[in-house]
Order: structure tokens, then sequence, then C-alpha cells
DNA sequence: TTCTTGCTTTTTGAATGCAAAAAGTTATGA
DNA sequence: TCATAACTTTTTGCATTCAAAAAGCAAGAA
């Protein structure tokens, strides 16, 4: 077993932390609260702080601190098209080498899935389509694709998972993914490279709806009080 | 102007002399013999590194320090392609979003860069060559795409700039740009897009086939000695 | 000679300490 | 009352120090 360095442990936990909805984006976070919470020394914390920066998930101001990075209209604008051009490569790579076995484990995942979709379990639902899209994406076999793709994907992992998205739009990701199992059963990779870009811009559309209600609300209940 | 920090400016140290070749792939990077270099103590040192391990530039390997990420042809074979990826859909965007401004820039970096193929000055011609890629890069105004882009050209950096390729595929090279030129002048996102992919495939090869001669004279002056 | 084994040196990992910058607080004057 | 200035506290940035792990080395046994 490679014994992760201290360094790399607090790096997941805050990583972990941050996509467990523990801070509000925009949020100070100064080290030696930080330090107290995870117990540990402050020079091991700023270590992981620098690379959780540069990874996009905190912002860094000189001389004051780091604050948890904010998602924003324009950057799910930017990220989405990006994770789509990614998984849309994914998904042609995989077409080429992808095991029937595998196939089938995609498509139990999906069935799955939409019995999920069925009795209306969004957050059972939410775990089985991360894991599809994930399988698509270790197909490749592209370790670099697969980091690049998830680097994308916690940046504005918080805002996708709050989308509790309408009826209709459930409905037509589910739509969307049995074209994505159809594509990807015939190993059709530029049908597959197509629905999967759609898919995510799809996503991109409820995602930043769910985030202008969001900013939306927060300004009423703050008029309200 | 908002002064960097020391160590963020270590940061940019290093990575500028990982890509000026003063680092050997694989060899390792003692803290103290950086720090002397560059006159820093260890600390906004060390934390240099984790970010370079983060951005794949170097390997940390626990309780033994950092080494000069390998170039190989796995990786190439990773790298490429995500990279044929995000140009191809800043291909796209900025078919999109361009203007005539812009497309007379490309324009006359174009001529300059023919210009230097034709006098067979590679430097000159490699680095016009970037500008223009950059170039189309930037004119998707997604900054998110241009440092994922940049990330993961770094990583290659040296060994594409190394690959002093054959006259053949430098006249083809050439020979793509003109289409790249066109596709772009047209707005052609399609056409564009498709002709950055193919260029990206055909550079690839190239790097590879120049990785491979070099491992095999390596060898060769190895068993010669 | 070659392979262990134990010891020394070097290097890395993490904690502490110190200085400078920012934030917060009080007091004074208009 | 409000604004400003001086002072205090807190927080951050970096250097140094201490401890643990790895690497290097020498002596002894096969």
């Amino acid at each position: 077993m490679t014994q992760a360095s201290l360094h790399d442990e607090i790096v997941s936990q805050i990583r972990n932390m941050i996509f467990a909805g523990e801070f509000v984006g925009g949020q100070r976070v100064p080290e030696k609260q930080l330090c107290e919470q995870l117990s540990v020394s402050r020079t091991p914390l700023r270590e992981a702080i620098k690379v959780l920066a540069s990874e996009g998930l905190l912002v860094l101001l000189p001389n004051r601190g780091a604050r948890i990075a904010q998602i924003t209209a324009e950057n799910l604008d930017e990220i989405f098209p990006i994770m789509g051009a990614l998984e849309s490569l994914a998904g042609e790579i995989a077409c080429s080498r992808i095991t029937d076995d595998e196939i089938d484990e995609i498509r139990a995942l999906h069935f799955q899935m939409t019995a999920h979709h069925k009795r209306r379990e969004l957050n059972e639902y939410f775990k089985v389509n991360q894991a599809i899209h994930m399988k698509i994406l270790e197909a490749t076999n592209n370790k670099t694709l697969v980091t690049a793709y998830l680097s994308l994907a916690g940046r504005i992992r918080l805002a996708r998972y709050r989308a509790n998205f309408a009826q209709d739009r459930w409905d037509q990701a589910v739509a969307e993914h049995e074209k994505i199992l159809d594509s990807l059963s015939k190993r059709d990779a530029s049908a597959l490279a197509q629905i999967l870009r759609t898919h995510l811009e799809n996503t991109c559309q409820t995602v930043k709806t769910a985030l202008g209600k969001e900013a939306a609300s927060e300004i009423s209940s703050r008029a309200g009080k």
C-alpha cells in the first residue's frame, strides 16, 4: 500500500468537505480553523490549500487567505462545453475498445437508473447516473482524460447536485440516456459522441436555470429580512 | 499589480526551467539544490512542488522527493487526443465569436509562419505556430479552456519541441495550417474542428516517432560506451 | 569477492517561531 | 453622529527547527 502523505490526505479531506457542501461559495477559509478541524499543523495544510487552488476549488488572495471558489453562470458556461468535449471524446474512444462485458455492466446500471427514475428517487438516480458516465470514461483506459474530466466536474459538482431539476428535464435526461446506451451498444462512435455532447449541453442549461433561481431566492430572502 | 506570492513565483520559475529543458525526464530534484538555485527557503518551495506535481509536471514519491515527469509514448497517446478535442472545441467556439480583426491577426501570423517555413527557420516557425494556436484558443474567451489546454500542452511541451520533424511532415503541417486559416476565414466551425483534430493527430504521430528514435539512440549510445 | 548487517549521513516530512500584512477596535475630533 | 486615526489583535507568509525515513557506507561473514 502506498501510504499517502499527510498533505495528500488533507487535499482529499478538504475536497470532500467542499463536495459535501460544508462550505458556502465565496466563504473565507481561515487556516487556523481548518487546522483545528483536521487536527494538523499549518505546513501540510498550506501545501494542500495551494494544490486545491491550482485545481480551481479554492481561490487564493495574496495575504488574505483562501476562499471557496464561487460557482457562477459564466463558470458553468466555460466548464460544461469542455466537459462535453471530453465526454464526447471518451464516448468515441470507448466505442472502439469497450468489451461486451463492460457494455453489459453499463446496461445493468442503466436499468437501475431508470428504475430510480420511475420511483422518483433523485439521490439514487444521481449516483447511478454518475456511475454510468464514469464507466464510459474509464472504458477509454485514458487516465489523463479521467483526471481532467473529474477536475472540471469537481468545480461544478455542488451546483450540479443542487440543481433539483424539473420533472420534464428529468424525463428528457432519461430519454437521452436511452440513446447513449443504444449508441454504445451499436458501438456507433459518432452518434455516441453527439448525444453525449447534447446531454451535457442540456444539463448545463438546467444547472444554470437552477443557479439563477437560487440566486434570485437568496436576494429575495435577504430583502425580506 | 497583484504582486504574486513567492510560492507562485517559484511555480512559474520551476515550470520555465522544465520547459527550457534544464532537467532530464525522470531526474530527481532535491529540495536543497532547488532552494539554493532559486535562493528561497524550503517552505514556499515545497508548496510549489506540490502544485507542479498536481499539474503533472513533477511526480512525487512519498519520502523520496520529486522527480521530473517522464514523457512516454503512452503519455502522448493519452494527452494528444485530449488536446485535439479541446482545440477542436476551441475552433468551433472561435468561429462563432471571432472578429474580422482577430482573423486578420491570425492571417498575418500565418504568412509569417509560412515565410519561416520557406526559409527553414524551425525555431521561429515553432514560435509563430504556437501563437496561432493560442490566438484560436483565446478567441473562445474561455479562460478555463485555455488553462486546461496549456496544462496538457505543458506536459508534452519538451517532447514536442524536440521532435525536429522531417521535411515532409513539415510541409504537411503547413498545408494543414492553410486549411485551418481557410476554415476560420469562412467561419466553418465543423471544418475547422475537423482539421484541428487531424492536425493534432498527425503531430502526435510525429512526436511519437521522434520519441521512439530518441529512445533508440540513447540505448545504442549506452551500449556503445 | 560478494552479500549482509549495522551505523552514519543526507533528505524529506511536519511543527514551531517570527515578521509583516490585514482586520478589528477604540478613542478622538469635527 | 459620523469619520478618521492610532492602536491592538488576528491572520498570513516565510524561515527555522526537529523528527523520521531513505540512502550511502563500512565492516564482517560466507
